[in-house]
DNA sequence: CGCCGGATTCGAAGCGCTTCGACTGTCGCC
DNA sequence: GGCGACAGTCGAAGCGCTTCGAATCCGGCG
C-alpha cells in the first residue's frame, strides 16, 4: 500500500554480471554516458572540468545529467579520487562551552563547507584521539575542524602527525605546526578594561567561567584573564578575577562577598554567558543598580547581550566568523596552499546600556 | 622504534599506473592479508563475521589488523557493500527551535549512532529538498533523521518516495507512511493544566512560541496549545493562549496587557525557553510574586528550569531521549525491521518552586 | 601531397572492499 | 572404504568513479 514499489522478494540471484537489481533510482555515470552517447570518461571530465570538452558535448552531457537526475556516487568518487569531499567537525561534549555558541558555530561550519562543495561529518569529543584516528585512517574525511582545544590536549600531538590537515578552534599551549583560529581573548579582556578605564572606573572585577574550566587549562579563559589583569595593571586599576558558577544562588553569594570586600567596586566584566543573567538579577538585590552604581561588560554573543535588561555593553563572540574562517583555512590546506599558523580575530566591543561613568566616590 | 615496520620512504613508485604517492599510512586489506598469510576475502570475513572462520585464523588476522593499525577504507566499503554506515542529521537553521535543545539533541544522535557503528553527516535545513535528494542519491548516507518538521513540510513528500529510510522529529500534518518521534506535546499541555487545576487555579494563560512559529504551522506549538485549551475546557477553567516574543520589553508588555484584561489570572504556562527568564523577571515589576500571586509552569529543558529563580515547575523537553529513539528507530528500519509509525514520548512534569495553590480571590 | 600538432574523445586500468561460487580437506556413516 | 556433508578458505568479479595514455579527426604547412 504505502510501501514503495521496489523489486521485492530477493533480487533474483543475479546470474552472471546480470542486472544488479539496483534500487530504482540509482543512476550511474554509465547511464549518463549511454544517454548522451559519449564515453564514461567524457562525462567525468565534463563534471570535473579537468579536461577541455567541446561546448556541444558538454551541453549534451549536462542535459543527460539533468534529465536522468544523476548524482555521482560518493563512495566510488572517494575511492577513485582519494577525496571524500567531507570534513569532520569535532564538538566538545563537556560543559563549559556554551551550547548556543557551539550550535552557531556548527551551522557556520556546515554552511561554509557547502560553499566549498564539502559535507560535514559530526563527531563528539568523547571518542577522543581514537575517533580521530579512525575517521582519518578510513579516509572518511579529508580534513578536520576541532573545537574547544585545551592547552594540553591529548589530541594535539596526534593531529600533528596525522596525514590529514586540520584546523583548531582555540590555541593549545604549543600551537607550532598547527593551524589555529580564535577570537583574540587577550584583547577581548583588554578591550573591556579599556572601555571601563575610559569611563573612570578604578576598581573592577572579572567574573569568569566556572572554576572547573580554569582547572582544565582552557586557553580562552586564561587568556581573557591575562588580558584583563595586565591591562588593568597598566592603567593602574585595581582588579580581581575569579571564577563564577552559573546558578543564581552561587552568583549572588559571590557578588555579595565581592562587594563586601571591595565596597568601591564599580564595574564587572562577565565572561560567562550563562551567568550573565544571574549577575544582572542579583545586583539590584545587593543595592547596586546597573549602570548607575555598577557597570557591567559581558563577553558573550550579541543576542544574549541584547536580550538582557539593561542591554549589555559587550564584546561579542564571533562564532560564525570563526566557523567560516576555520573552514576557509582548511580548504586552503586541502589545496596545499600555505596558511598562517595562528589567526586571531580582533574583538569588537559594542557599547549598550550597561556601562556608565564611574560613580563619584567620596572616601579615600 | 615504536613505529611499525611498514615499507617506508615513498612506497617505491609502483611501476605502471605510477604511485599516486599515497599518503604513507594507508594500510589496505591486502596488506593485512599478506601480513597474516591469508586471502583478502578471509580478512573481510573475519572483520564482518559473515562467514565462519576458524578461531586460529581469526586471531592471526586480528593480530595483523592491530599491529598494522588497519582501518577499512570507508569509500571502498561503501562502494562494495552499498552501505555507508553514515546517517544524515538535518538540523533547522531557523529561529524558533532553541539552540541548546538542538545541540543536546544532536549530540544524542551522534552518540547513539556511534553505538550502532554509524557516523553522522550534519546538514542544515537550508539546502531543503535538494540537499536531501543529493545525499540520498549519492549514497552518502544510509538513512536520514530530520528535525523540526513542519505540518506542511515540502520535504515530507520527498522523503516518502526516497529510497532511504528516514525518521522525523515532530509530526507533519499527514504522517502516513513515515516514522515520527516526538515528545507528546498535546499531553504536555494537558499535564500543565492538570497540575494547575489540581492547585485550584481557575484562570490561566499559555505563553507560547513567537508568533512566527505558529504561522509556520509548526506542529509542536499547535499541539501544545490544543492540549492546553482542551484540557482547560474539560476542567471548566478559563484559558487564553497567545504567542510570546522573546525580549524583555515585549514580554513585559504582553504580560501587562494580559493582567490588565484578566486581573484574576493566577497561573501561566510558558512554552518558550527563551522567554522563561523574561517572564520571571517581568512579573515582580507587575506586582505579582511567583508562586504566591502567580504560578508558572514551563515546558523547557531541565537545566533552564533549575537555573531559574525560583526553580520552575516544568515539563522537560527530553531532547536526548528523542535523539536516542530516533536513531534506534532508524537503525531498525535499516535492518528492514518493522517500526511503529508514530512514537510519542510521554511528558513528565516535575514540581519545583514556581507553582502554588491558587490565591483566594475575593471578587466575583 | 604527406606529415605534424592541437583539440577532443575514448578505453582501460585501477581505487580497496564485499560477496559469491568453488575448492580443499575432514569427518561421519552406510 | 567411498561418498556426501560441512567447515574453512580462496579467487575473482565487480561496485561506480577518476585518470592516464592513446586514438581520432582536423586544418595547415613544407
Amino acid at each position: 500500500m504505502s510501501e514503495s514499489s521496489r523489486p521485492t522478494s530477493r533480487p533474483a540471484p543475479r546470474q552472471f554480471p546480470a542486472g544488479p537489481a539496483k534500487r530504482a533510482d540509482m543512476v550511474t555515470i554509465a547511464d549518463v554516458a549511454r544517454h548522451a552517447g559519449v564515453a564514461v570518461s567524457t562525462v567525468s571530465y565534463v563534471l570535473s572540468g579537468k579536461r577541455a570538452i567541446s561546448a556541444s558535448t558538454r551541453e549534451r552531457v549536462l542535459a543527460s545529467v539533468r534529465s536522468l537526475g544523476y548524482h555521482p556516487n560518493a563512495g566510488a568518487r572517494a575511492l577513485a579520487s582519494k577525496r571524500a569531499n567531507v570534513i569532520a567537525l569535532v564538538l566538545p561534549l563537556r560543559s563549559g562551552m556554551h551550547l548556543p555558541v557551539l550550535m552557531q558555530f556548527a551551522t557556520a561550519v556546515v554552511t561554509t563547507a557547502r560553499q566549498f562543495d564539502h559535507d560535514v561529518l559530526l563527531m563528539t569529543a568523547d571518542e577522543g584521539p581514537t575517533g580521530l584516528r579512525r575517521i582519518a585512517a578510513s579516509a572518511m574525511v579529508d580534513g578536520i575542524v576541532l573545537m574547544d582545544v585545551e592547552m594540553h590536549d591529548a589530541r594535539v600531538p596526534l593531529l600533528r602527525d596525522l596525514e590529514r590537515p586540520s584546523v583548531l578552534i582555540g590555541f593549545p599551549a604549543d600551537p607550532a605546526g598547527l593551524t589555529c583560529v580564535d577570537l583574540d581573548f587577550y584583547r577581548a579582556g583588554q578591550a573591556c578594561v579599556e572601555h571601563l578605564a575610559g569611563l573612570g572606573h578604578r576598581r573592577i572585577a572579572l567574573l569568569g567561567a566556572p572554576a572547573v574550566v580554569y582547572d582544565r587549562d582552557t586557553g580562552f579563559a586564561h587568556r581573557t584573564r591575562a588580558g584583563f589583569a595586565e591591562t588593568a595593571h597598566r592603567h593602574g586599576i585595581e582588579a580581581t578575577a575569579q571564577p563564577c558558577e552559573e546558578n543564581l544562588d552561587a552568583v549572588a553569594r559571590e557578588l555579595a562577598g565581592l562587594l563586601d570586600r571591595q565596597p568601591d567596586l564599580s564595574a564587572l566584566v562577565v565572561h560567562n554567558e550563562a551567568a550573565v543573567g544571574q549577575v544582572l538579577a542579583a545586583l539590584p538585590a545587593l543595592g547596586r543598580r546597573v549602570p548607575d552604581d555598577m557597570s557591567v561588560v559581558a563577553i558573550c554573543p550579541d543576542e544574549v547581550a541584547e536580550r538582557a535588561s539593561p542591554a549589555l555593553t559587550s564584546v561579542l563572540i564571533p562564532a560564525e566568523e570563526v566557523g567560516r574562517q576555520a573552514v576557509s583555512l582548511l580548504m586552503r590546506k586541502l589545496e596545499d596552499e600555505p596558511v598562517p599558523e595562528g589567526t586571531l580575530l580582533p574583538p569588537r566591543l559594542t557599547v549598550r546600556a550597561s556601562t556608565a561613568p564611574a560613580p563619584q566616590v567620596l572616601h579615600s
